[in-house]
DNA sequence: TATTTATGATAGTGTTACTATCTTTTTAAA
DNA sequence: TTTAAAAAGATAGTAACACTATCATAAATA
């Protein structure tokens, strides 16, 4: 049996679907590669081109500037991190344990997912967790929320939200408390690993200990 | 009696001491504006030049670069926010008392502080909020870090850090409860003006829920 | 009064973020 | 198989940006 797993993407975010030719494929690959080793800001059209082996004018015809590439990117792994908590957390009834397993997921180091060959999706991870904030810390949130850009992260949201409500039907901050996960799965980890003072793990580095932090805070808060 | 706060700001944020010249002072203050206005990504030196009423080569006699121009007013702001928060916790007794006080001022829009009159903390509180993490969201964080760029975050991050422990010395994890509180306050109040959906508060829009929603996570944490 | 220091004015350079155009190759319909 | 349409390659060009350099002038200080 083979299977592909397909995205489907907000069609306002690139001017070709990147997904249905060699060249947007490599855009991807390639950017998330020069994006995790050198950061966001370091990106040009020129030099991803010049790495894929083709021109700047070329990349443009996938994606109009650079900020909506790495908005796509970033989407995308929203899109399939909540696939990955659908998959994973399936069969498990206890809505304790699926939170549990939820918070486990977001902190942890991904595994790649072998069937989409022109996505790394541990570079991915990492990406997020130091250029997610910036797709939206932007003066044009409310345009690009008005073009729905962000609807893989707020159903990311939505799903986490729905699971503490059905851990506690009567808390008060459910979306905040998923946002909180989310955002701390990953800002713990940026300081573990950059700034380990700020956190309670830095000399171990272990991201099982966010794990832990985390829920800890949550179950304090919701039992 | 009139005093004048002045706060000590590391050396290796500027080439000369804005502080210490109405050159130097306009410099911070209208870049204080004008981020505000379009944001970090768009201010040029140059641009900000012609506002105050000098030339590019004027502004690059004080800050190297633009990041770190806004270094240094993010900077500014958390060594502020701490020296607030002791001043107006000062006598209270009470940790747990004075913990919810430092919550409140954390997420509370901050009234502007007459004696330094070059900057406008209510504008820099939202330029915080929305640029502050871009500071160290970047591929030189280590660098950064060495140069002590990071030292008033860390700062703030260890006072609260502390308070938590006066409040329950057996909790686990007081600095990443600390940075929690401290980032959490600023995105719950962004995703409240500009992704209402991944909040409780979108409707209301009134800060004090942030507030008791932060104050809620962490004692439940603590208690 | 002499000298250092800060500022102003102007010019120049390499790079970035595009836009445009024209040709060649690939794909798909007739 | 031919034809036309779509995608990709090649190249050029532009405005803005992030600097660096230089020289003159004004202000502060010794």
């Amino acid at each position: 049996m083979e299977l592909q797993l397909q995205i489907k993407m907000n069609e306002g975010l690139f001017l070709r679907n990147p997904e249905l030719s060699d060249l947007g494929k490599k855009i991807i690959k390639h950017s998330i590669i020069m994006i995790h080793k050198d950061g966001f800001e370091a990106l040009t059209f020129k030099k991803l081109a010049k790495d894929i082996g083709t021109t700047e004018a070329g990349i443009y015809r996938y994606f109009e500037n650079k900020h909506l590439l790495l908005t796509y990117i970033i989407s995308w792994y929203w899109s399939w991190i909540e696939f990955q908590i659908l998959f994973q957390t399936n069969n498990i009834k206890n809505p304790k344990v699926r939170l549990k397993k939820v918070i486990k997921i977001l902190a942890s180091e991904v595994e790649d997912d072998e069937t989409i060959s022109h996505v790394n999706e541990s570079l991915l991870h990492q990406i997020v967790i130091s250029e997610g904030s910036k797709v939206y810390l932007t003066k044009k949130v409310g345009e690009d929320n008005k073009h729905q850009f962000f609807k893989p992260y707020k159903d990311l949201c939505g799903v986490i939200s729905d699971l503490i409500l059905e851990c506690n039907s009567a808390y008060k901050y459910p979306r905040s408390l998923a946002t909180t996960i989310i955002e701390m799965a990953h800002f713990q980890n940026f300081f573990m690993k950059n700034l380990p003072s700020l956190t309670d793990f830095g000399n171990s580095k272990e991201e099982s200990k966010i794990t832990a932090f985390l829920s800890d805070l949550v179950f304090s808060s919701i039992d």
